[in-house]
DNA sequence: CGCTGCCGTAACATCGCTGTCATACTATCC
DNA sequence: GGATAGTATGACAGCGATGTTACGGCAGCG
């Protein structure tokens, strides 16, 4: 459940820094020294979150950010830009081409951290592996452990992404289409029916300890997770 | 519930980035790279919004546009404008032909989510899922719940639309015909008659909380959502 | 290879929503 | 007051959405 991060950054002295506090924060992480090189790892995998150097060989950063959100493959992406100067200017460029947030340095291990995090919540709030609870029910990514009122509660795969992206979201109707968009992904070819199952599994899982209510079906509409009522 | 937007882009990396953040914002949307195209698929169904982009091949944006208004039949569709530039030409003659907003590239998603939201709740209220509340009456469509005074009430689905549709239109009569169009959809037949039986189980549904009231008849007219008197 | 657990699909059962009708009620006009 | 048009109400049949279960396939593992 650790998200992927894509640090593009050319001087080495930096992108080492980058990468030893993210790999100690529990991210996986990929870098690259320039626009060219990154491209080609994107080619390869796509990473959770971007965090880009604005002042680039070749390509600059911006422009860079730009070609990631003219391409359909790339723009879903979340970016950080990393800015020498706090420029304002820059700032208001930087978040027009589509970056989510900046960085300026030198910026301390934590607020990276804390800025990570929240572009990651806000974007994919299943990205991050904070333990989620509501009303009894405990869900940590970390472990993948859930437990109901600390009885543990076994769940399949599927069943636990599907509670996790519920437990994230809460308190809003998701479709049957919507669901497997983000639970199952959004290139499989899976009957639509298929979330009623699971949504069944897991309500049988979480009988054990009556939790199975806060899976409420919305007629004609999808499925709501709620700790409501 | 979502609106469904014609975008018409003759660059296929706009159109492509367009098509993806509008659709990841809930929007279905159709896409066309020239005004014939699009003018092809207006005769197809009508969306509830255009973006349209100033510089195309053929009819320049400004000249569909102005044809656009010119219909009977698109001229209630509004327009958000797609310019290269900040000229504050351009904005005034856009705005001249109909156009109800104008957009200046580069902008950013969350900017153009905004415009959009702001000028569909301009020309269609119940197309944004905003809750509305009314005389204590609450109804949030992302949530897909409805409470009076705090207590939760059930609804079914065509209950739910027609009060949605009524609590964003208030204080404004609709015949029956109207409703039929508006609630159920334009190309449904049905009675008119039933529009009687949906409007009494609204009122079933709201006595629990005393807010039958609200749905108000008039005589030779139709109905009306009020929460004055 | 057989076992095991998980997944996707299909088939069936069930429940609730929906549209229509018949009937009772109410307002308006003469 | 009676006639008439408009509206409210309750019952009902049909159907579609959802719940539930069973089964075959498949990957991992010993």
């Amino acid at each position: 459940m650790s998200a992927t991060l894509l640090v593009v950054e050319d001087e080495p002295a930096i992108q080492e820094l980058l990468a030893y506090n993210l790999g100690q924060a529990g991210y996986r992480v990929v870098a690259a020294h320039s626009a060219e090189q990154a491209a080609a790892l994107l080619r390869e995998s796509l990473p959770d979150l971007i965090l880009l150097d604005w002042m680039l060989p070749g390509a600059s950063g911006i422009e860079f950010a730009r070609r990631l959100k003219a391409d359909a493959a790339t723009r879903a992406i979340p970016i950080i830009m990393l800015t020498a100067r706090g420029d304002e200017q820059d700032k208001i460029a930087g978040l027009e081409t589509g970056a989510d947030d900046y960085l300026t340095k030198p910026f301390s291990p934590r607020e990276l951290g804390a800025r990570i995090k929240a572009v990651l919540r806000r974007r994919a709030p299943q990205m991050t592996d904070d333990a989620v609870e509501a009303g009894g029910l405990r869900l940590d990514p970390a472990t993948h452990r859930v437990t109901g009122n600390g009885q543990p509660i076994e769940l399949g795969p599927t069943e636990f992404r599907l509670l996790h992206y519920l437990m994230t979201h809460p308190e809003r109707v998701y479709s049957r289409p919507q669901l497997l968009d983000r639970v199952w992904g959004s290139h499989v070819f899976v009957e639509e029916r298929t979330v009623d199952v699971h949504i069944r599994r897991l309500r049988g899982a979480l009988e054990a300890t009556g939790h199975e209510c806060l899976i409420q079906t919305v007629r004609g509409a999808g499925y709501r997770f709620s700790a409501k009522d």
